[in-house]
DNA sequence: TTGTAAGCGTTATCAT
DNA sequence: ATGATAACGCTTACAA
């Protein structure tokens, strides 16, 4: 019992009658004394509880947790009083207790991109049915501060960490073999090393950019210039793999001209447009590996007086929701986020109620949104 | 000590030399013997520590958390120590001891928004540099939803919140008040609950919305209609006020039809542009209170064959980074996000080291940020 | 059906 | 400078 009042009372005088007994009189109080406040909700422990009924702490523990073993009227009699006086578990004590935390903790480059606040909904979604907390963290596609959050994360004493890879691609696959091996249970999705065998959902990038490209080879473009993502980083090798499949099945052939290598920022758009028109060959339809540099493209072509799609047709991926407000509408390449937070998450639950057997890579199917800015024909 | 591997070693003979004692010789080996497997960093406690070292957990923690009681030498050799076995302190059963979890909670209606992602990384700036934790967590702008992630926050025993208010506007000022009383601090960002003093960050909606009408009349547009949002939320009544402000300043009279109500989304922009465009009066100028319907009027209004800004001058308010992305870009109204993250954070610190005192509101200017959708004088 | 007691991994207050 | 010990709030095997 904490004491965080005092009252003082020097000397009253009351009048009293006390019914149970029948007797009336005089009461002379002196003081000072100590009276305890009504306390915080957040120190009332399963103890003031039982204290209140008259029970044990264990009982209410039982009652609160719906143990069969407590009877049905103390267990409606605890769930009330608990209900009456606010209390609010201590998750930390009953996870120290339990050695489980039922906190799962996710690590993405930044929630702001679409497509990870998308993937987190639905990471949200099956966590919440079955009773997990999340912790969120953004690495800023940082390997540096991607290593200080798992570390993190392990001192939280997470059950599992969900983890897309930061993009600066600093941290090799032993380390991740490192944690896995220490006992944190790790599944990747999106960026996924590869190297040895850990659970993954990935889309299939390659057949994601097949399909884009041969959406403008369908449109009858003919010149397909290809805005490529960092070569070190397995999504965007299989990008331009799935570029050059669609070009060779189209029978046309992969021009050193028509590639520029971008990062995924608008300006880079910008800056790719510029490099392109700076070359004899102009392309007449552009696939980004990003949506921010496909914005950046469409832009700085539409203030070239270029008129989009019939000059030059676009596609992006990600289909990140600004590709809706733009003008003309930019296509792009759904890549299934709500279904790569929901699988990941239910493998992790999975894994964490003891089935660690899977450690596959599950490959989602990607698909193309046509949108204005590569709609030619119809 | 656990045991998580047996070792069956049925009858082995080995042939041994012990180097201190300097004898050689056979020895016979019986089993089955349970032998003990390296520890999971996760499950390594100070008292491994200790015992390796032939010191007491006590001193470990002591030298752990560098309190100067303990020696260099043997602070080195235990931090050493630590570091070779992969230690990872248990911050649950810290924070229970310590009745302290370093742990902040963040509620914000949706982290895909810029605004709100912004806010987070001021937060998260402020909380690295004091060695705090950030719990963040989306509301979807339903105040159920607000009000068992409160619950869930107070459970895991965060040491405050950081609340920006769901905008369905369904908790009252009553019930963010008895969270206080609980004990759990709130510290109140964006859009926060008055009728009562809690520390609050927020911008000065009234004056925002006052300079971006201002702006409009400055580019000599005479006709300005309003998207107007929910005007049950102070922040959308103080927009609306700032127009009229600004209105009234310029000697232009409020005209009922050129408000239209919104929330604040892409389509609801369009419904709006065909709202106004179906009505005699047409506005040359529209000051949206979101940038997303801004974004819709403006992608309708161009279907419609209206140049931009030229027939129709748009501005925004939230200073999304798509607003850049659009052709023309889109103007709008910066809301100060980082620092309004970092200073909410900032006070919640303070708040937490013992300075309960400040429960002012803080409120921060806006600026406008013109751009191509509004600019038709030089 | 309920009570008792031990223990989860720390930290803090004593001793020594 | 270090060790012993209790306590944080909970769960659970065991006892009654």
């Amino acid at each position: 019992m904490v004491f965080n009042a005092l009252c003082v009372v020097l000397t009253q005088e009351y009048f009293v009658f006390v019914p149970d007994v029948g007797v009336t009189g005089r009461l002379l109080v002196r003081g000072p004394y100590i009276v305890p406040m009504k306390k915080d909700s957040a120190s009332i422990t399963i103890h003031d509880i039982a204290s209140e009924l008259g029970l044990h702490a264990s009982t209410v523990s039982r009652a609160l947790n719906d143990n069969p073993a407590v009877s049905k009227k103390t267990r409606a009699l605890i769930q009330a009083k608990a209900k009456a006086m606010n209390y609010r578990p201590n998750r930390m004590a009953a996870a120290l207790r339990k050695g489980r935390s039922d906190l799962l903790g996710v690590i993405v480059p930044a929630i702001d991109r679409h497509f990870f606040a998308s993937v987190i909904r639905g990471i949200e979604e099956e966590a919440d049915k079955a009773g997990l907390h999340v912790m969120f963290c953004q690495s800023y596609d940082d390997s540096d501060r991607e290593r200080k959050l798992i570390e993190g994360l392990q001192r939280l004493r997470v059950d599992g960490i969900l983890l897309s890879v930061a993009k600066d691609g600093g941290n090799e696959p032993d380390f991740y073999q490192s944690i896995i091996d220490s006992g944190t249970p790790v599944h990747f999705f999106d960026n996924a090393p590869r190297g040895f065998d850990a659970a993954a959902v990935v889309i299939d990038d390659r057949r994601g950019a097949y399909l884009a490209t041969k959406h403008l080879v369908n449109q009858g473009v003919s010149a397909i210039a290809h805005l490529r993502g960092p070569q070190h980083l397995d999504i965007y090798r299989d990008r331009f793999k799935g570029y050059q499949d669609a070009l060779l099945e189209a029978g046309m052939a992969v021009r050193e001209e028509f590639i520029v290598d971008i990062t995924s920022h608008f300006d880079n758009g910008r800056k790719a447009f510029a490099a392109l028109w700076s070359r004899d060959a102009k392309p007449t339809g552009i696939f980004s590996a990003s949506d921010y540099s496909a914005a950046g493209v469409m832009q700085a072509a539409q203030e070239q007086g270029l008129k989009i799609p019939r000059d030059l047709a676009v596609i992006g991926f990600a289909n990140e929701p600004f590709t809706d407000l733009m003008t003309p509408t930019l296509s792009s390449v759904d890549q299934q986020t709500l279904s790569m937070g929901r699988k990941s998450t239910r493998r992790m639950i999975a894994h964490l109620k003891g089935d660690d057997s899977d450690n596959q890579r599950i490959i989602l199917e990607p698909s193309v949104i046509e949108r204005g800015s590569s709609r030619l024909k119809q």
